[in-house]
RNA sequence: AAAGCGGC
């Protein structure tokens, strides 16, 4: 069960979801009994259609409540739209974790839903950074980086430390206000806090001030990156396009396929 | 051996 459980987990953490839902049929077909640890693994692989009928496999052999499985449950309905199942299953959980929550509060973020996300969030006695990350980046996703950035702030002064994808969400915010000030601060927070530029940050980075109208700090910021990706060139790009600097935005362009980029 | 966040 540990081999097959490991396999299952290693093949969804590559994103490698079909697979996974194979090695679990053969797993089956070997005439092993899966358990709790079984289950999440492979209802991270899996669509609603699927989940559903793992659902009622799990109730079957009694794993449907454990912390683990139900927090996976919760988010495989999250995943498939069916808010109205997901929240059933989080309001009649035995326990609750900060993990069980923020699945929870992803699932009314990703639909705009923020009141009811921040509702459960106020509710937490312990925040980690990915729940903080979860409600940034979810006003900011949905026109509030006002919103966004007032809970950046206040994140900071609950002393949790912010990683890549916090600054992610914050740097969106900046860009959609224009807020320059607020971008430079957050570019030098990077640089002192040792977060490492990789291609989503400093993309972020180049959108954050071409459209807060530095497009020399834009070019800085991609002339450092070392690693460009095709959202990296796309951005820097689309920076020269929204500056009406056709001719250097072309230039790259050509160059970017005459270097030949790798997609991601 | 297991569950939650990422560049428009």
């Amino acid at each position: 069960v540990f081999f097959w459980t490991a396999i299952i987990h290693a093949h969804a953490q590559c994103g490698l979801f079909d697979q996974a839902l194979l090695y679990y049929l053969r797993m089956l077909t070997h005439g092993i009994e899966p358990n709790c640890y079984t289950f999440s693994a492979v209802l991270k692989a899996c669509s609603l259609l699927h989940g559903i009928s793992l659902h009622s496999q799990a109730i079957k052999y009694g794993f449907d409540s454990d912390l683990f499985v139900r927090t996976a449950l919760i988010d495989v309905y999250a995943r498939g739209g069916d808010v109205i199942s997901a929240r059933q299953l989080f309001d009649n959980m035995p326990d609750r974790s900060v993990v069980s929550l923020t699945a929870m509060i992803t699932c009314y973020a990703k639909i705009g839903e923020l009141k009811k996300a921040r509702a459960l969030f106020e509710e937490m006695e312990e925040r980690d950074v990915v729940c903080w990350n979860v409600m940034i980046d979810g006003y900011a996703q949905h026109g509030l980086p006002t919103e966004s950035l007032s809970l950046f702030r206040k994140m900071l002064m609950a002393e949790v430390k912010p990683n890549e994808v916090t600054v992610l969400a914050a740097l969106s915010a900046c860009a959609q206000l224009g807020a320059l000030e607020s971008g430079r601060w957050l570019h030098s927070y990077i640089q002192n806090k040792k977060i490492k530029i990789n291609v989503h940050v400093g993309s972020a980075l180049i959108d954050m001030y071409s459209k807060c109208g530095s497009l020399e700090d834009a070019r800085q910021v991609f002339n450092k990156i070392t690693e460009r990706d095709i959202v990296v060139w796309n951005a820097m790009i689309m920076a020269y396009a929204i500056h009406g600097q056709s001719p250097e935005g072309l230039q790259l362009f050509r160059e970017m396929g005459r270097i030949g980029y790798r997609p991601t």
